[in-house]
DNA sequence: CCTACCATGTAAGACGTTACATGATTGG
DNA sequence: CCAATCATGTAACGTCTTACATGGTAGG
């Protein structure tokens, strides 16, 4: 459910075609809750069915046409009760921790290599949430500028404290899984050294 | 896929039928990958088919019936080459971050509410963990006790040195979010304080 | 005229959730 | 005999991935 409330969230800003939304979320929300292009239109024909928004045709040069969409009154109760109302926290389910856990039965060789590819995709997810954070406080982040457009002065300071708080928890993860994997090859080194 | 690798590194210690992994699954293995029921019977069926395992079908009373599984050598193989192979990483999807980042939307109650549940939950995962990581150090949890039953002694400590980095992974996890949501509520009073 | 970008999807299948469904056996 | 536990699922639905598919328009 949460890919609506990130179109939702980006929708609410202002009237958006499904392709400007595409574009939007690769640079905004799709960092925190990831979507491709195939998930987003079928999942706004699918608000627009449930009365959340509404599209319009626009013409485009001669025969070519957008769809774009507002948030209703209906969206925006149903975005609010969604921000109001409780989170539901998925099962866990975690493939790194699986596999550490009966790494034994991986060759030593395996077991580092896995151990740093962890470190590579946690460090290049780290990069990019940094990048973003910086956008955010330099209020230079295009989504995060047309939202404090619309934003009374006096909760601009919130608007961006919230947006770096989301992108914190994810930094703070991928810091996180980093350290634990290097902990993992210092421990490796020792398992090994041990049978020399 | 993840779940077919846990299911056969259950199964690698010794024959069991769907009923036996599931409950070893809870107090094991659950931990870092949850499954109800009704994903483990289909699953085994589709590891059967794949020729992963083989199931033999034992009689129990005069007409109850329990299918007890094995590893085949196909399965083995399958296993070690998930082992030594990469591991493909999910695109970040993690709806607590969402939230976070548009909670000027919620009112400050809400805001609030939503960071101690946070915590609650995290709290909750957090306890459950370091009591079954606790069990492993102790050697006392009946799955890892059958593993090191059928391992040579001088690959106990090994063993037991993964099950740890498993478990330490998910610790880590609960810890950085609990702290995250803390520092979160503090904003939330900075922020209020500010209105006041 | 042609290339880059605008614009919108479908189809098939894997994976996961929730709820429901059924019957056998063992121990007290 | 009755309750707890053993034992094995199905059905319906929603989400997500991967790959494919199609055509229009604007600018050089």
């Amino acid at each position: 459910m949460s890919l609506r409330y990130a179109l939702l969230a980006l929708l609410r800003v202002g009237p958006m075609s499904g392709y400007d939304l595409k574009l939007q979320f690769d640079t905004s929300v799709g960092h925190l809750w990831h979507a491709p292009d195939s998930q987003i239109y079928p999942e706004l024909r699918k608000m627009q069915d449930a009365g959340l928004i509404e599209g319009e045709d626009q013409v485009r040069g001669t025969r070519g046409t957008r769809r774009v969409y507002h948030v209703t009154d209906a969206g925006e109760s149903d975005y609010l009760a969604w921000m109001n109302g409780p989170l539901s926290y998925a099962r866990v389910r975690e493939p790194a921790s699986l596999k550490a856990a009966y790494l034994e039965a991986a060759t030593p060789e395996a077991a580092r290599t896995f151990l740093e590819e962890h470190i590579a995709h946690w460090r290049g997810e780290l990069d990019q949430w940094e990048d973003e954070l910086t956008r955010i406080e330099g209020r230079s982040n295009p989504a995060l500028m047309r939202r404090l457009e619309i934003t009374p002065e006096d909760d601009k300071d919130r608007v961006v404290a919230f947006k770096r708080l989301g992108y914190e928890n994810l930094i703070e993860r991928a810091r996180t899984e980093i350290a634990w994997a290097q902990r993992g090859l210092t421990m490796l080194e020792r398992l090994q050294g041990r049978d020399a």
